[in-house]
DNA sequence: TTTTTAAGTGAACTGTGATTCACTTATTGG
DNA sequence: CCAATAAGTGAATCACAGTTCACTTAAAAA
C-alpha cells in the first residue's frame, strides 16, 4: 500500500496548481478581480469548479497566493537594481522608473494589485505586499542618507511616501479607461519626483549623484 | 388635494436624512464599512431598515452621498487654507499638514475613505473624491510654478503623486490597529517632503519661501 | 484484472446582506 | 370625523458567489 503518485502525475498536479493561478493572474489582469471567479477561473483552466478546492482551500487563498507570487516578483526585480554600483540617488530613481514602466505594461493587474476593491482577507495580503516594496524603498534611503546623498529624514515614513506617490501617479493613467499621452514622460515626471521627494535638490540622474553635504 | 407635508413635517423629514448619513459616517467611522449595513445604519438612527429606501435608493447611494460630504468638507477646509497670503510653499505644507492632522484623529474614518475595500460603484465615488483633493494641490502647484517657487514640472502628475504620498503614510498608522509614536513628527516629516517633492530645496517653512528662481 | 485510492465533476447548498412589499400607522385636507 | 396619501415596519424574498459533496472517472497497487 502507501499509494503514491506517479512522477509524471505529480508533475501534472502541480502544474495543475500553477495553471489555476496563472489563470487568476490572467483574469485579475483582463477585467480585475471582478472577472475571477472561482468559476470563471475553473473554465478557463479546464478543470470544473469543485477541482480547485483539491489546490486551493478557498478563493482568498488562492488570490493571495497570486498576489504574492507578483509581489515577490516584483520585490526581487528592484532588489536586484540594487547589486549595482550606482549612487543611492540613481538607484532611487531606477527603482520608480523600472516599477512605474511595467505597471504601465499591466494595467488592469497594476490597478488590480494596487488599489481594486476586494476582500479584507485578500486586502490584508495587498497590505503586507505593500510593505515589502516599502521595505526596498527604506533601504535606498537608509543606505543614502547615511552615505550623505539624502539629508536626515524618517525612512520608514519618507519611503511610504515614495511608494505612495508612484502607485497614485500611476493608478489613474492605469485604472479602467483613460490614458494619457506620453508613458516615457509620465515616468519621468514621478521618478524625479520622488528623488526630489528624498532630498535631492533638482533633478536628478543627470547630476549623476553628487552628495549633498558629505557625512563626516 | 395635491398633498404636501407640513413645514414641521418637511424638516422632521430632511432631519431623518441627515440623520442616516451622520449615522452611516458614525458606523463606518467605528469600524469600517464592515459596520455599516443598511440593517444597523436603520437601528442606529431608530428606524426600520425599509425606511432607509424612503431616503436613499440603495446603500451604494446612501454611501457615495456619506463620502461625497466627507470630501467636500475636507476640501473646503483646504481651498480656505489657500485663501490666506501665505506663498505657495507654506500652503503646501499646511495643506498636506492640516489634512494630516485631521486624519489621523479620525483614523478609521479616513482609513475608510482612503483604502478600505469596497464594492465599486462606491469606490468610483472615491476615486472621483480623490481628484478633487488632487485638484486642489495641483492648483497649488501651479501657482507656485508660475511665481518661481517651484521648478517647471507636470502639475497633474506631482499632485496626484503629492496626494498619494501622504495618503499612503497616513494609512499605516491609521489601518485597523497600528499607532507609532509621535503624530507631530510624523506629520512634520510627511508634509516636509511632499514640500521637497514639489522641488523646494531642503526643508520648508523655517525657509519661509525664499523664490527658487524668480521666473521672468 | 480487480481493488483501492485519489482526482475531477457540477448541481445543490449556504451564508450574507441588500432589497422588496403587503401591511400598519401617522399626517394632511375636506 | 372621514377619506386620501405618505411614512414606517420587518419578515420574506432575492441575488450571488463561494463552498460542499455524492458520485464518476482515472491512475496506482496487488
Amino acid at each position: 500500500m502507501a499509494y503514491q503518485r506517479s512522477p509524471l502525475m505529480k508533475k501534472r498536479l502541480s502544474d495543475n496548481r500553477q495553471q489555476i493561478k496563472l489563470a487568476a493572474r490572467r483574469l485579475i489582469a483582463l477585467g480585475g478581480f471582478r472577472e475571477a471567479s472561482i468559476t470563471a477561473v475553473a473554465q478557463n483552466v479546464g478543470l470544473s469548479t469543485g477541482a480547485i478546492y483539491r489546490y486551493f482551500p478557498s478563493k482568498a487563498e488562492l488570490f493571495i497566493e497570486v498576489l504574492g507570487d507578483a509581489v515577490s516578483h516584483e520585490v526581487t526585480i528592484l532588489r536586484g537594481l540594487l547589486e549595482g554600483e550606482g549612487s543611492p540617488v540613481d538607484q532611487l530613481y531606477a527603482a520608480v522608473e523600472s516599477f512605474a514602466t511595467r505597471a504601465l505594461k499591466g494595467p488592469h493587474l497594476a490597478y488590480a494589485f494596487i488599489a481594486e476593491p476586494i476582500d479584507s482577507d485578500v486586502e490584508a495580503a495587498r497590505m503586507a505586499g505593500r510593505a515589502q516594496f516599502i521595505a526596498v524603498f527604506e533601504d535606498i534611503l537608509r543606505a543614502g542618507i547615511k552615505r550623505g546623498f539624502f539629508p536626515a529624514q524618517m525612512p520608514d515614513v519618507a519611503a511610504a511616501c515614495i511608494v505612495g506617490a508612484f502607485t497614485e501617479a500611476l493608478i489613474r493613467p492605469v485604472a479602467p479607461a483613460a490614458r494619457p499621452a506620453d508613458d516615457k514622460k509620465l515616468v519621468k515626471a514621478i521618478a524625479s519626483l520622488c528623488v526630489r521627494a528624498a532630498g535631492v535638490a533638482i533633478s536628478p540622474v543627470e547630476t549623476t549623484a553628487k552628495r549633498v553635504k558629505p557625512k563626516r
